[in-house]
DNA sequence: GATGGCCTAATTAGGACTTCCGGTGT
DNA sequence: CACACCGGAAGTCCTAATTAGGCCAT
């Protein structure tokens, strides 16, 4: 039986398989993310604050120049973000145990500022066996040279590469894998960092720039445990990604990398006010309405936004110079229309509701799975009662959140169809993963 | 005592970096 | 000169699969 700390989401093949025989679905489990992993992730890595003061410094978001050099205000923060060692003080763990206990019963009303969700991902999608060919296959000889020892043995799973959610199994104890690629892809989707430190250049492409390269290297030293870790070692495990494909390099641009491809629905932070990328909100595909839909409620799952955003010192209405940033137009779903201060009110996270449950904290990609999940109606509740707990939690939760939809929505933004109509779909069919690898013509 | 099932710990292969280095380019 | 960037080589850390051994029931 499983434990509550547990896998909470196996949805792999085998269910997939019951769900209409497409074995060469891609298995898209999903599991608790352990608490600590993401509190030290999402915390940036900083276990403490010094004052309290610092903390509040820490967490206000500012208006940001949409400039690419640092500023002393952008140090001074990357220092006060980066030098957080008391243990006495108001942790950012804390702080999230705090905002998030604090938001029971206020699931999914509280604004966040302005952050547009992608509906699909970036450029034309690829089909699977196109990914895995490009994202799996390894040179014969490699393979071979690996062959040794007493026994074939199953491939341990790899690197998950974007918009595949790797299940870490029960054996990872509150495991602290978190790939370098996905703690980049969380930082670009974090305001507190998001362009202060990292940002993107070219979304659609998914392009981005470490803005400030030692900071993230120090981010990510901190959640590797790594003291001594710096750019140029961070840069090497970059570079190792050049040859697995996930990453490229932008040349001619420092310290500007590419994501080969990007999760069908990254949440896209910029400094700007996405005026560029506005244009594409007016694009009318209405066919990914409801991933649209879906999306707009990861894009609340945001962890540190979420304590960015209940800061009483900081509500959630102040102006935040972090623009939202469009997915590539075809994909888009809302309507470009609505007025941006309408657009800032995105709908809070379910956390506390599945923290109820579950979930200490639940992270964007994962709650994404789960509304995907959500569809499959063939899960019983026998075989796979996490599972479908899980499911039944986020059907009362999107109904809370289509409730507040509405009432946002009619002050002026009419609901989608399809979302709606999603809502009350039934299917036994496992949404195909829509893998988006980026083209480099972008840039 | 033999057998089989279950559990746990130890072992081991392999993935993902990390560290170090020498070098090039801007 | 500082910094970004590159890639080779070796090492570390962690995870997952496998194996071995102990315990218990039949």
């Amino acid at each position: 039986m499983l434990q509550q700390s547990e896998l909470i989401f196996d949805f792999a093949s085998d269910h997939v398989s019951q769900l209409g025989g497409h074995s060469d679905y891609p298995a898209v489990i999903v599991e608790q993310v352990p608490h600590p992993h993401l509190l030290a992730y999402s915390g940036l890595a900083c276990e403490q604050l010094e004052t309290e003061e610092d903390h509040q410094q820490l967490l206000k978001v500012e208006p940001h120049e949409s400039g690419e050099e640092e500023t002393m205000e952008t140090l001074i923060a990357a220092d006060s973000l980066l030098n957080m060692d008391c243990p006495d003080s108001l942790s950012l763990e804390q702080h999230y145990s705090q905002t998030f206990l604090s938001s029971l019963g206020d699931v999914i009303t509280t604004p966040v500022a302005q952050v547009t969700v992608s509906a699909e991902g970036v450029v034309g999608a690829v089909d699977q066996s196109q990914w895995q060919a490009l994202h799996t296959k390894k040179p014969s000889a490699q393979l071979q040279s690996r062959k040794r020892g007493k026994k074939a043995r199953h491939r341990r799973a790899e690197s998950p590469t974007p918009d595949i959610i790797v299940k870490k199994d029960k054996y990872n104890k509150g495991g602290n894998t978190l790939y370098l690629w996905q703690f980049l892809m969380e930082l670009l989707q974090d305001r507190q960092v998001c362009p202060r430190y990292i940002k993107w250049t070219n979304p659609q492409a998914g392009i981005f720039k470490l803005v400030n390269s030692k900071a993230v290297a120090r981010l990510w030293g901190k959640h590797k445990n790594k003291p001594d870790m710096n750019y140029e070692t961070m840069g090497r495990a970059l570079r190792y990604y050049y040859q697995r494909g996930i990453l490229n390099k932008v040349e001619g641009q420092r310290l500007v990398y590419q994501f080969t491809s990007l999760p069908k629905d990254m949440i896209y932070i910029t400094d700007g006010d996405g005026s560029k990328e506005e244009d594409d909100d007016h694009d009318d595909n209405s066919v990914n309405d409801e991933d649209m839909s879906e999306e707009s409620d990861d894009s609340t799952v945001a962890s540190s936004d979420q304590s960015l955003e209940e800061e009483d010192l900081h509500p959630p209405q102040k102006k935040i110079s972090s623009g939202p940033v469009r997915a590539p137009a075809a994909q888009r779903t809302r309507p470009a229309s609505k007025p941006s201060s309408q657009r800032d009110t995105v709908l809070r996270p379910p956390s506390s509701l599945i923290q109820e449950q579950h979930l200490p904290i639940v992270s964007a990609e994962m709650l994404r799975t789960l509304q995907n999940l959500q569809k499959v109606q063939s899960l019983q509740p026998a075989g796979h009662a996490s599972v479908f707990k899980t499911a039944q939690l986020l059907g009362s939760l999107c109904e809370r959140q289509a409730a507040a939809d509405v009432a946002v929505d009619s002050k002026g933004v009419p609901e989608m169809p399809d979302k709606k109509s999603h809502r009350g779909q039934k299917t036994s069919q496992v949404e195909t993963p829509r893998l988006m690898p980026l083209t480099s013509s972008d840039h």
